[in-house]
DNA sequence: AAGTTTCC
DNA sequence: TCTC
């Protein structure tokens, strides 16, 4: 029997349809404004394989030279983040259980091909208010674990319309992406998936 | 180290 | 607090 670890919660089908498309068309928007761009490992100038932007007053960048951090600025265009679009304060309020606002969204697109090893999102300031992550497009497969790298992990289906929070004992879990199922989901034209991370960054 | 790997 |  599978059991998510603690902290962990796993809301599948939480948009409808209608929602997914408003949130898809607000993205759309966001990414016009603040083009997507493939992050660097930090040290070796690895690229990883999404590509992503952010919108909000903050976002999380990347490169070699500089590391994981949270800015005001695109770092290509040099241009303050887009604002957070309304549906996502919406979906923040209805799930993170926290009176602040979210500072940063960022927006993953993941290709056929794209994976994210596991990780903590451990760069934020303020480590108590919980994550809020939401799938759209292709499907994935998630794998979730402990608050240590070498613990139990498991893994599960994300839909696009799930939505993920990290919360309590969860807000520091281990957590990625092993693999994207093409061709499972009409929501996004061209396919692929995306992922939107809502997070409160200073305390 | 959001790196390797767990997927199939 | 800054950096990776």
């Amino acid at each position: 029997m599978q059991v998510l670890p603690k902290g962990v919660r796993h809301i599948p089908g939480f948009l409808d349809r209608t929602r997914q498309e408003q949130l898809v068309e607000a993205i759309r928007l966001v990414v016009a404004e603040a083009p997507l761009f493939v992050p660097e490992m930090p040290k070796t100038g690895k690229p990883m394989s999404v590509r992503m932007t952010n919108c909000g007053s903050l976002g999380w960048v990347t490169d070699r030279d500089r590391g994981y951090r949270y800015q005001a600025q695109h770092p290509v265009t040099g241009h303050p983040w887009p604002a957070m679009p309304d549906v996502l304060l919406e979906i923040w309020n209805a799930v993170s259980a926290s009176n602040k606002t979210p500072e940063a969204c960022l927006v993953n697109f993941y290709s056929e091909e794209a994976r994210m090893g596991l990780h903590q999102d451990r760069d934020e300031r303020d480590l108590e208010t919980a994550v809020v992550s939401i799938s759209l497009g292709d499907s994935c497969l998630f794998r979730v674990g402990g608050n240590t790298r070498g613990g139990q992990t498991m893994s599960f289906r994300l839909e696009s319309g799930d939505v993920v929070v990290l919360g309590g004992e969860g807000r520091l879990a281990f957590h990625g992406v092993d693999r994207i199922y093409p061709n499972t989901s009409t929501l996004l034209k061209h396919g692929g998936r995306v992922n939107l991370t809502l997070r409160r960054v200073n305390p």
